[in-house]
DNA sequence: TGTGGGGTGCATCTTACTCC
DNA sequence: GGAGTAAGATGCACCCCACA
C-alpha cells in the first residue's frame, strides 16, 4: 500500500478531487462527508452513486473509512498526510510575514535556545494554536571553544562554546590570584587540546591534566554532561495554554489547528532559512 | 420503543466506446 | 454492425441515529 510519492497506488484527478473535499468538509464540520455533499460540490458532474464507488475505493486503498455502514466517510491519517502532501499545495507566505519573520531572528542573539523559543513563538502566532519546537538532537555535544576572562583577582568568568552555537558561563573562584596573559595561555592550551571533543572524550584525557588545566577541563565536562542530559532535544512550546483554555475547543478544531500547523510548513522554512543565514547551527 | 430522515450497498439498467 | 466491456445512473432494501 504505496502512494504516488513514492507510496504506492496513483490516484486519479477524481479521486483526488473527492478525498480534497471530503477532507474540507470533515475540517470544517466535524461531520461524516456524505457522497451526495460531495456529489453537488466536486462539480464533476456526476450522481451521489458514482462518488459513492469512488468513495469505496478510496476506502479499499486506505483514505477513507466510515464510522458506521450509514455513515458518510471521514478521512484516515493516510487521507490527511495525502491531503497535506499532494493536495493542498504550498502556501506564499506574504512578504510582511517574511520580513516580520526575518527582523524578529536578527533581533535575537545568535544562541540556539532562543532561536528555538523564538520559533515556537512564531509558528504558534500564524497557527494561531499550539507549537511545539523540537532542537536538533545528536547523540553528544562537541567542545568548540573557551574563553577565561579575569574579573577580579581571584574571580574568572569561564565562557563555554558548543557547536551548534550553544554557549554557557561560569564564575569560577580561584585559590589566587592570576592576571589575564596567564588565563588566555591556558585557554589557548585547553582549546588545542579539547577541540572537537565530547565529555566523555575530555573525561579520559583528565589523568593526563594537572592543575588548572585539569580543573577547568574538569568543569566544560561537567557542563557538556549537564546540557547533554538535559537540554539537547528540549521541547520548546508556545501557545499551548490558550488553545486548552478555548472552551470550545473540540476534535473538529483540532483537526483545523493541526492543518494550520501544518500549512505552517512555509513558515517553518523560513525560520529555518533565518537560522542556517545566522550561522553555523546544522538543522536537522 | 416506534418512526422518520439521512445515508450506504448492491443489483440492474443504460449509454458510450472499442474491437473484430 | 454486433458483441463485449466499462462507466455511470437508478431504484430499493437496509442500517443507524435522533427524537417524540
Amino acid at each position: 500500500m504505496q502512494s504516488q510519492q513514492g507510496q504506492g497506488e496513483t490516484l486519479t484527478p477524481r479521486q483526488q478531487k473527492i478525498l480534497a473535499l471530503v477532507v474540507r468538509n470533515y475540517v470544517e464540520t466535524a461531520q461524516p462527508v456524505s457522497s451526495k455533499v460531495v456529489a453537488e460540490q466536486s462539480g464533476l458532474g456526476v450522481s451521489p452513486a458514482t462518488v459513492r464507488n469512488e468513495m469505496a475505493r478510496l476506502e479499499e486503498l486506505g483514505y477513507l473509512t466510515h464510522p458506521h455502514t450509514s455513515a458518510g466517510r471521514v478521512p484516515t491519517e493516510r487521507g490527511y498526510r495525502y491531503f497535506v502532501q499532494q493536495l493542498m499545495g504550498r502556501a506564499q507566505l506574504p512578504l510582511s510575514e517574511r520580513r516580520t519573520i526575518s527582523h524578529q531572528f536578527h533581533q535575537v542573539r545568535p544562541d540556539l535556545e532562543q532561536w528555538m523559543r523564538l520559533a515556537a513563538a512564531i509558528l504558534a502566532r500564524a497557527g494561531r494554536g499550539a507549537s511545539l519546537v523540537a532542537a536538533p538532537k545528536s547523540p553528544a555535544s562537541r567542545f568548540k571553544h573557551l574563553e577565561l576572562i579575569s574579573l577580579r583577582e581571584t574571580h574568572v568568568l569561564l565562557v563555554l562554546v558548543l557547536l551548534g552555537g550553544v554557549v554557557r558561563q561560569q564564575v569560577l573562584v580561584l585559590n589566587q590570584p592570576t592576571d589575564q596573559a596567564w588565563l588566555s595561555t591556558v585557554a589557548n592550551r585547553l582549546n588545542d587540546a579539547l577541540k572537537g571533543l565530547t565529555a566523555q572524550d575530555i573525561r579520559g584525557l583528565l589523568p593526563g591534566m594537572e592543575g588548572f588545566d585539569g580543573q577547568v577541563a574538569s568543569l566544560v565536562a561537567t557542563a557538556m554532561e549537564r546540557y547533554d542530559a538535559h537540554e539537547m532535544g528540549q521541547v520548546y512550546h508556545a501557545g499551548v495554554e490558550e488553545v486548552l483554555a478555548q472552551p470550545e475547543f473540540s476534535d473538529a478544531e483540532g483537526i483545523r489547528q493541526v492543518l494550520q500547523i501544518l500549512e505552517g510548513q512555509t513558515i517553518l522554512s523560513q525560520i529555518l532559512d533565518e537560522v542556517r543565514r545566522a550561522g553555523g547551527v546544522q538543522v536537522l
